[in-house]
DNA sequence: CTGCCTGCAAATAATTTGCAAAGTA
DNA sequence: TACTTTGCAAATTATTTGCAGGCAG
């Protein structure tokens, strides 16, 4: 994503571009793992002179709303975040490597058809979900 | 459940049939929505004497590994544990009310099926997933 | 008896908040 | 200029740990 994107993206979504934005952006999109607020910050401390976590939560955050990044439920409950690189509004779903932490798409949802079943079965009415995978990403096969 | 059998499923994952356990397990299994450690605690305290809050996060946690109880991951990312009334071992998933908390289940597994075709599109080999779904009672409806 | 359980107090550590200074449009 | 954004320091709060005494088997 050029730089020109990203701002009209986050224009569009009532947010300034401002340099830490675009560190955060350009860096995390470019990364495959889901990584913790306190690892974006180590990364890129060197180089933005400085970057205050806070910042990075705020950023990881609005990023996510804005739809570039996604939030990983790992096992060790630690927020992480990573580049979310399925069609803007589709829905889908996520895979993450248990070895080293890399993020896959899956691009269809699965669940959508099996709703109706599963509210016949519970007595819910269904609104929503999240499907997280786990596996072995093809590197660590 | 009875005590016999609960003291039963605890002895045979190696834990001892304790007052605290017996009574976190009978209490919780009669609730019918996703509770935190402190809420359990405040709602236990006055009918044990005492009842420590690490001791409420140790039982949870292990009322959950002998699979009487579940996890469940609500928005405010608060840890939460609800009976889990599936059969024992039985692949399932949960669905919890966005209204009033309560937890119902989504007996057959409809990813399963979709594996194969996830794993195609997205070079993984799934080892396990997580899926949780959140929507209305029927009492909330 | 022996070793697992529990409570208490305290330590950890992640995340959030308030506010003044700096930057964007 | 007006309004956001950022960094810093500090607060908040969930969760964990260590250990001494208590209880189940």
């Amino acid at each position: 994503m050029s730089t020109a994107e990203l701002d009209r993206l986050l224009r569009l979504h009532g947010l300034k571009a401002t340099p830490r934005r675009r560190l955060v952006a350009s860096w995390l999109l470019r990364q495959s793992e889901a990584l913790t607020p306190d690892e974006v910050r180590t990364a890129l401390r060197c180089r933005s002179g400085t970057l205050g976590l806070p910042t990075v939560y705020r950023i990881l955050e609005e990023l996510t709303s804005v739809g570039l990044l996604t939030r990983v439920d790992m096992p060790d409950r630690n927020l992480r975040y990573a580049a979310c690189r399925a069609e803007t509004g589709e829905h889908h779903h996520h895979v993450v490597c248990t070895r080293c932490g890399r993020v896959g798409t899956i691009p269809e949802c699965s669940f959508e058809q099996q709703i109706q079943t599963a509210e016949r079965h519970s007595g819910f009415r269904i609104t929503g979900h999240t499907l997280q995978a786990e596996g072995l990403c093809p590197e660590c096969r």
